[in-house]
RNA sequence: UGGGCUAUCGCCAAGUGGUUAAGGCAUCGGACUUUGACUCCGACAUCGAAGGUUCGAAUCCUUCUAGCCCAGCCA
C-alpha cells in the first residue's frame, strides 16, 4: 500500500508526473476496454502527505466490467463515490448536499473537485448525524440478520423502524413527520427514546381515531336482572370529535370485560375499577353492581354474575350515586373475535453498550392474543382505531380480524 | 496518540458576549374526567473540566477530559 498510515505520508506513484495528454490518451483505452480489470486506475493529483487520507491522490476510475441495472453493459469503467457525488449534485444542480457524519472527512476532497473541475454548478455538502433509536435495530446490515434469521418475519415486521414497517404498524406519516422535525438536524450522536416517536403517535392518532370497544383478555360478566337478551346503544366515535359520526353498540345479558379490570376486593380507595359490591359505570351504558363470582377448580374466576341500575343508562342525567369507575365492555353474542399482536422494543435496555445487539434481543417484542371487538365496523373509513382504554391499533392489510398495537395509552396507574 | 467532528436537564434540542439558559419527551405533584386517556395547572439545568479575557461568557482565549469518524480500485 502507498497511501501511508494515520501518522505516515503515502508515497507518490512512479507515474504521477506523467503528462496530461498521455493520461487523456490512458483513459480513453481504459475506456475503450483496451486494459484488464483492475489493471489501471484513474487518480487525482492531490497530496500524498496529506493528514487526511482522502486526499492522498485518491483513485477516481476504475475498470470493471460490471452489469449495470440501468446503463447494462455500456460502461467498463466507473467512478468512485468521492468523483461521482460532486459531480452528480454540480450537474443536478444540488444546492446543499446532505450526508452523514462519516463523510466528512471527504469534505475538502467533494471541494476540491467542484474546484477543479469546468462545473455548472457550486454545491455544498453538509453532514449531519444519524437518527439512532434507544433499543431499535437501526443498520441496514444489523436488519437484514434479523431478517435472514427469521428473528423477524420480514423487512416490514412492525416491531422494525423501516417504513415499510412503521407503516405495516400502521404508524401514521404524519406522526413520523413531526417525531424527525422535531429532531432538526444536528451533528451530535445520541439516541433519542422511542417515547418520544409514539408521543407523536399518541397526538395525532387521538385526534383523528375512532374509539371502539375491544377486550384483549376477556372475561364473562352475566346480569342476572337485566331482561333483555340484547338492546343497542347509539354511542359516538369520539367524544371530542363529532365528525367521526356515532355507531350502534350492542349491549345485553352477557359480556366480556377486561379481566384486569376486575378483582375480587377492591385493594385501596386509589381502585378505579370493578370489585364485589362495587358499582362501576360500564362505558355508554349502565351502572353494575359485582355480586358473586364463580370459579374453576383451580380457583381461578370465571364468570362475574352482575346486576344494573336501568335509571343509570348512559345519557340519563343519573347522579344519585357515583360510580367506582368506568371500565369498557363486549356484548358477548355479538362481539368479533380478533387476534391482536403487541410489539415492544427488539431490544432489551441496554446498560453495556459493547454487548452485541444478538445477546439483548427481547424475548417478549412481540405477544399474540385472542380477544373480541364490538361488531358492525365494517362502515368505518379507517383501519387505525383506539381500542378504548388500550391503545391505539391498527387492522392488518390482508387479515380483517388481525389488529397490530401501534402504541399504548399512556397511563398513570401505578400496580403495586 | 496524524487529521476531522461532538460535548447544554434522565432522553432529544434551542441558544454564536448582556435572556429569569427556549421547547418537546420522560418524571413527580395537583385539577378535571362516562377512557387511570385527552386537557389544564405546577415542579424540574448554570451549560464536559480547570484556568483566563471582559463591567458582563454556555457563548471569546488557553489547557485538559470523554465520545465518534478516517488508512476500500465500498458507499
Amino acid at each position: 500500500n502507498t497511501r501511508g498510515d494515520l501518522k505516515t505520508p503515502g508515497v507518490n506513484s512512479p507515474y504521477r508526473e506523467r503528462s496530461i495528454e498521455e493520461n487523456k490518451a490512458l483513459f480513453e483505452a481504459m475506456r475503450a476496454g483496451e486494459f484488464k480489470d483492475g489493471e489501471k486506475v484513474l487518480r487525482a493529483k492531490i497530496d500524498m502527505a496529506s493528514p487526511n487520507m482522502n486526499l492522498r491522490d485518491p483513485v477516481i476510475y476504475r475498470i470493471q466490467r460490471a452489469h449495470h441495472f440501468n446503463t447494462k453493459d455500456a460502461w467498463l469503467i466507473y467512478p468512485m463515490y468521492d468523483f461521482a457525488h460532486p459531480m452528480e449534485d454540480a450537474f443536478e444542480s444540488i444546492t446543499h448536499s446532505l450526508c452523514s457524519l462519516e463523510f466528512e472527512d471527504h469534505r475538502p476532497l467533494y471541494d476540491w473537485f467542484v474546484e477543479h473541475t469546468d462545473v455548472p454548478d457550486k454545491p455544498r455538502q453538509i453532514e449531519f448525524g444519524k437518527l439512532k433509536i434507544a433499543n431499535e435495530v437501526i443498520g441496514k446490515r444489523y436488519i437484514k440478520q434479523l431478517v435472514d434469521e427469521g428473528i423477524v418475519e420480514g423487512w416490514d415486521d412492525p416491531r422494525l423502524i423501516t417504513l415499510s414497517g412503521l407503516r405495516k404498524r400502521g404508524i401514521p406519516p404524519k406522526a413520523i413527520h413531526q417525531f424527525v422535525h422535531a429532531l432538526g438536524l444536528p451533528k451530535s450522536q445520541g439516541e433519542t427514546e422511542l417515547e418520544m416517536l409514539y408521543e407523536a403517535v399518541r397526538g395525532v392518532l387521538g385526534e383523528e381515531a375512532p374509539r371502539v370497544h375491544a377486550v384483549l383478555d376477556p372475561i364473562k360478566v352475566t346480569i342476572e336482572n337485566y331482561p333483555h337478551d340484547t338492546e343497542e346503544l347509539k354511542v359516538p366515535f369520539h367524544k371530542d370529535n363529532e365528525t367521526l359520526g356515532e355507531r350502534v353498540l350492542p349491549f345485553g345479558k352477557t359480556l366480556y370485560i377486561e379481566r384486569e379490570d376486575f378483582i375480587e376486593e377492591k385493594p385501596n380507595k386509589k381502585w378505579k375499577r370493578w370489585a364485589l359490591g362495587i358499582e362501576v359505570r360500564l362505558m355508554h351504558a349502565y351502572f353494575v353492581k359485582a355480586e358473586r363470582v364463580i370459579k374453576d377448580d383451580q380457583g381461578r374466576i370465571t364468570e362475574i354474575i352482575a346486576t344494573y341500575d336501568v335509571k343509570t343508562k348512559s345519557g340519563s342525567d343519573f347522579n344519585e350515586r357515583k360510580p367506582n369507575g368506568t371500565i369498557h365492555f363486549v356484548e358477548a353474542s355479538t362481539a368479533q373475535p380478533i387476534e391482536v399482536r403487541l410489539y415492544e422494543p427488539l431490544l432489551l435496555p441496554d446498560q453495556d453498550k459493547s454487548v452485541d445487539f444478538k445477546d439483548k434481543l427481547n424475548p417478549d417484542s412481540k405477544t399474540v392474543v385472542q380477544g373480541f371487538i364490538e361488531p358492525h365496523l365494517e362502515a368505518l373509513t379507517t383501519r387505525s382505531v383506539q381500542f378504548t382504554r388500550l391503545g391505539y391499533f391498527h387492522q392488518d392489510d390482508e387479515a380483517a380480524h388481525v389488529y397490530h398495537r401501534i402504541v399504548p395509552l399512556k397511563s398513570s396507574f401505578k400496580r403495586k
